[in-house]
DNA sequence: ACCTGAACACCGTTCAAGT
DNA sequence: ACCTGAACACCGTTCAAGT
């Protein structure tokens, strides 16, 4: 009742926060991210917050760190990406970065950053990431090298612009105009 | 007795409110920037506070946009410079840097704009015509565009340096430091 | 025109006691 | 090993009443 996403009966794990404080963030902003609103989430008192974390500043670090991991894991999706054609590597690099699992993430990441150092260097080190896997795409596609940095760049700045241009969730329509975008990019 | 800065026996301006945040900030840090602490520091209670400014967060706006026109008030004085050889033109803007009355406002402006970005804007406007005119003194002197453009930052970064490893007022031996430096830079 | 002072709201943190 | 719930601390904001 009070709890919709405590592990059934069981106790709750620094994890479980850290997933509650995803979605908070995600569907209510930064500015939601309050103990009590976490705790009402979880359908716990804030006590039992102390027991997982020291405070409310270690606990934001937990998440920011926790989201750098979260990329990780698509940095090694970008790393399998390699042994497929270049072509459809770009396509896989648009779903990948506008999976519904991510999207709103990625966005209230962006805006977190505006007011949080932390947050930004985490930020900015996932965009390079994704960056250079663009970048050996449109290099691997046969453009020279500086070529391949602008349009990778470009690439990827289209994505994050459909990013905040479109809704709260990523639509098929948006999909499929960055799709034709790439197909653009990818000529000449 | 429990008021140190407010006119005698008078009530107080909005003025008086941000001079008194200009002390506490620069004398504790923007941390201490607590309404209780400046009422302390006027020596008035938490209510009289909203007779002049809506909340705290017009407050600190306000706050950061007086010290921009502070340092207008520079900008005024380096006009009148144009007027002084170039070399002790240098020295005035040293002079006028350092000054005890902006030392540390200058010093706690820079660490506020690590976490406010109106802050940081406003520092980067100021730095921006300190470096001007720094540059076309150094054009004056006689070196190209693009030398003047690099003594310039390197003597005006060399101040902001200088800033910093010094304790909490500019004393006498920094003063001289930077003036020695000042002779170094204008040579060859 | 400006200030007092009580009241309130909102959060985070601690901690003894529970299961 | 994890949670409750009361208590506290710390701030900002409102507002009726004062001068």
């Amino acid at each position: 009742m009070a709890s919709n996403a405590a592990p059934a009966g069981g106790r709750l794990s620094a994890e479980d926060w850290i997933q509650a404080g995803f979605v908070i963030v995600a569907e209510e902003g930064i500015r939601a991210l309050k103990l009590e609103r976490v705790c009402k989430y979880l359908g716990v008192t804030r006590g039992s917050f102390y027991w997982h974390f020291d405070d409310m500043a270690s606990y934001r670090a937990a998440l920011v760190s926790s989201w750098g991991e979260l990329r990780d894991t698509d940095r090694q999706v970008f790393a399998r990406l390699r042994e497929m054609p270049p072509r459809e590597r770009l396509s896989a690099m648009v779903e990948s970065f506008i999976s519904p699992r991510h999207w709103r993430l990625e966005r209230v990441m962006r805006e977190w950053g505006r007011t949080d150092r932390a947050v930004a260097s985490s930020v900015r080190a996932a965009d390079k990431r994704v960056l250079n896997a663009a970048r050996d795409t449109f290099r691997d596609l046969g453009f020279p090298p500086e070529e391949a940095d602008t349009r990778a760049k470009v690439f990827f700045a289209t994505g994050v612009g459909f990013l905040h241009l479109s809704g709260p969730r990523p639509d098929r329509a948006t999909v499929r105009e960055w799709e034709q975008f790439v197909d653009f990019m990818v000529k000449r």
